[in-house]
DNA sequence: TTTTAGATCTCGTTG
DNA sequence: CAACGAGGTCTAAAA
């Protein structure tokens, strides 16, 4: 971790660009700036926190929020300058052209930090819940037998695709969290390009809860709801899967 | 701006309850921890940079990407405490209930930072584009005459409601960007809702630019396209407003 | 590269 | 508080 203070702006500029590729680099300085692109904002000048990451992300983070005041993705170039005396930090990105142009007037402190790469795993997503009910199909409906996952139709892809027991398809739609009027139209769509390519279909939603406007739709276009609880769901396949495990055990 | 290196996981706590609401905090660590709500999460040790700001956003960045690889949201409530002589960052979140744990291992730096909290204003969203068709109908389709914006249906909010030279509803859905197959599904809703409770209408996509498939769903439900370039027409428009300046300030 | 859809989306606005 | 829709969404995955 190196760290340097109040430095000039000739030294500011030649610590980033040295360092850029290096590290996460922290600046807490007094800025302003432009963002210039698939639209257009204007920073005030004021104390920020600019982060510059290897990757080239570059965020400019103010006292509020969780997303950056203004930012550039991962794949932007960025390099520092010293035009007239101030530290302008410029980073650019093709395809969309975007720029961030941040003249810097005072730096505190410059800090490059080697932090981590590692990603994180994610839990609890719409694939997994997905998987469990693919695994378990009589959550959405006795005597479902599954015939697809990602089924891709002319209106998209089919979270899970099945037949019921009188051999009827049933286009399943999935939701790890409420369900607005979208995904009901969503449903809907697949519904009606399975029907128009395999003869005759049902929908069902399945969500952890839904909309009130949604559930008006979802009567309205004859689709289904189940209703599920994403974490209890996750227990009770986790000890399924323990018990069968132990029962295989057994029978070997 | 306050800063405290290699600190003590008493001294480091206590500065961090002392000054969470004070500024935007960087902790410059090894840390390990967990997320658990709405999905879950677990972050492999390794070093990262924590953030904290003052109305309670907390934020842990590796050197990749523009998300952080953890976080919670603002509102949150984050704490330090000394758990069997380890320091460990506690953020928690009421609706939807939702936790990030870091248990800090090496801390080698802590900033207190009293960052700026200005917003920024945007400029080129849908809005001022809207905005500009509503003054300038003819953009759309000459003779149009403009009912209202955001009018609101049982499907939706339609962008803009119009009248065109024969007396006939049209519906215009307006897109900054590239239009997809759901801006045309949310059109051909709009159209439907409007049909249904005036009679007739016709619906009208404008947008930078389509998607072929959605462009073939344009075709398929009989809705038009128009195509605009939304920083030429900006300009266009900024002349044309400036003119009409002109000319009323000539009439006065 | 384009397209598609999820996301701990986040964030603002409206009823 | 719920609901709705935009976003410079971002991000990953698939065609």
């Amino acid at each position: 971790m190196l760290r340097i203070l109040e430095p000039e702006p000739r030294e500011a500029a030649a610590f980033i660009n040295t360092n850029r590729k290096r590290g996460l680099i922290a600046v807490f300085c007094i800025c302003g700036g432009t963002y210039r692109g698939r639209a257009a904002a204007d920073l005030p000048t004021g104390p920020y926190l600019i982060l510059i990451k290897p990757d080239g992300s570059l965020l400019v983070h103010g006292s509020e929020k969780a997303t950056p005041l203004v930012w550039n993705p991962p794949g932007s170039s960025n390099m520092a300058v010293v035009e007239g005396g101030t530290l302008v930090l410029k980073s650019l990105r093709t395809r969309p052209s975007e720029s961030v142009v941040l003249k810097i007037e005072r730096v505190f402190e410059i800090v490059l930090f080697d932090a981590g790469s590692s990603s994180v795993r994610l839990r609890g997503t719409e694939k997994d819940i997905v998987d469990m009910l693919v695994k378990n199909p009589d959550i959405i409906e006795p005597g479902l037998k599954v015939v697809g996952v990602e089924v891709p139709t002319e209106a998209g892809h089919i979270d899970i695709l099945a037949l019921d027991k009188n051999g009827e398809y049933i286009v399943v739609e999935v939701k790890r969290d409420v369900a607005d009027h979208e995904a009901v139209f969503q449903l809907r769509r697949y519904v009606e390009a399975v029907a128009k390519a395999r003869g005759r279909a049902r929908g069902i939603l399945v969500a952890a809860d839904i909309t009130s406007s949604a559930f008006h739709y979802l009567r309205e276009y004859n689709l289904g709801f189940v209703k599920i609880r994403p974490r209890e769901l996750a227990e009770k396949l986790l000890n399924k899967t323990e018990f069968e495990d132990t029962s295989i055990d057994v029978e070997k």
